[in-house]
DNA sequence: AAGTCGGGGTA
DNA sequence: TACCCAGACTT
């Protein structure tokens, strides 16, 4: 694209934009406190996805200091179901600090910014252009797409040197006049119109000079490098029942390890390295030394098995049984935590788990499981 | 540079 | 199914 292609998609742009921006809330608001919590929100989430995360967060905390004041666990309920759980987690460390160091004003430095956790390269541009007017591009996935087309380029973009070419021509067509404005209008293009699969290119008005139209590439870029494969992994869940003060409990487990939903909670749980029946999984040295440790003797009678549910996470398949027992009330250490059914859908879970999480479902549940002798 | 972290939508 | 989404952090 020469000079005079590049100010053509600028003007153009920020028309089409005018034309076919959505109404979403961020885009009322110049105070970098609501422009930081919807770009977390939106990190790898779609806006559709994050919108209702977004009226919650801001509701129940309407400024930093709310939320610098607010407890982790409280902090990822609200997060529930979003996925990517470090991002409430980071968020909520943040606002300790932008309270405390920056007296509850986010600074307006790229350096200073990137020093806080959860805040990347991308997340700095948008607080800074959005909210500050600075002379920043971001470049996410959208303007990842747009310019990869654009420009033709051919280098895989999830690698150095195809993320610094794309970054290289999009400081080419970037307006440093409305820096805000432009990065909003190249996001939603790339969302809407250069779209993945069906880019909307017979009535694009960059059709004259972009390079993937004019090669035919349009549907081939952006090449990305090869993501890692999926794995395995199977989980038994062990939901011991007994009656305590007129109620119903069991016990919760706080994920405390570098895995998987840290810092949310669940039951009980075992992995086994391989697809093990249930049958098997309780005769197992790993559940019946855990039976002995706790000092649970299994009745005359029996365990309930669920059917088997299939979890999807981006690169891990879950295969997770739930194994319930009625029992004598237990009297379980650290990091368990007795907890009446009721109770548990106080407790920040993962999405697998929420379908328990209120009294009526998990008794559903625990009546359709079968027993096993 | 590669691996890890969720869940939902789309083809 | 496989890929993508207003990415960032850890190793």
């Amino acid at each position: 694209m020469n000079s005079k292609a590049c100010a053509h998609f600028r003007q153009n742009l920020i028309d089409w934009y005018d034309t076919h921006k959505r109404d979403l809330p961020w885009r009322h608001t110049r105070d970098p406190y609501f422009i930081w919590v919807s770009e977390i929100i939106l990190q790898q989430t779609t806006v559709d996805q994050g919108l209702s995360y977004y009226y919650k967060f801001t509701n129940t905390y309407p400024t930093i200091f709310h939320l610098a004041d607010a407890d982790e666990k409280d902090v990822l309920k609200l997060w529930q179901g979003l996925g990517y759980y470090s991002r409430a987690r980071n968020m909520h460390h943040t606002a300790g600090i932008v309270v405390k160091k920056y007296n509850g004003h986010f600074p307006d430095s790229y350096k200073e910014l990137l020093e806080l956790k959860g805040i990347g390269p991308y997340t700095a541009a948008a607080i800074l252009s959005f909210a500050f007017n600075k002379s920043l591009a971001v470049t996410d996935g959208n303007v990842m797409r747009v310019v990869a087309r654009l420009f033709a380029i051919e280098k895989p973009v999830n690698t150095t040197k195809g993320l610094s070419e794309v970054n290289k021509n999009l400081s080419h067509i970037f307006d440093t006049k409305q820096p805000g404005t432009f990065n909003q209008a190249i996001m939603e293009f790339g969302a809407q119109h250069c779209k993945v699969h069906k880019p909307l290119c017979n009535s694009c008005f960059a059709k004259d000079y972009c390079k993937a139209y004019a090669d035919n590439l349009q549907f081939i870029l952006p090449l990305k490098e090869a993501k890692t494969k999926t794995l395995d992994r199977y989980l038994f869940y062990f939901i011991p029942l007994f009656v305590e003060n007129n109620s119903l409990c069991t016990y919760l487990n706080r994920r405390t390890a570098k895995d998987i939903w840290q810092h949310l909670y669940d039951f009980i749980s075992f992995e086994t390295t391989r697809k093990t029946s249930p049958q098997n999984f309780l005769k197992s040295k790993i559940f019946t030394q855990f039976l002995a440790d706790n000092s649970i003797k299994r009745s005359a009678i029996d365990f309930y098995i669920s059917k088997l549910y299939h979890h999807k996470l981006t690169h891990r398949h879950l295969h997770v049984t739930f194994i319930s027992f009625v029992t004598p009330p237990l009297e379980l250490g650290q990091p368990y935590i007795k907890t009446p059914l009721s109770q548990v859908k106080d407790y920040p879970l993962p999405k697998l788990l929420e379908n328990f999480s209120n009294e009526k479902d998990f008794n559903n549940f625990c009546l359709n499981l079968l027993p096993v002798r």
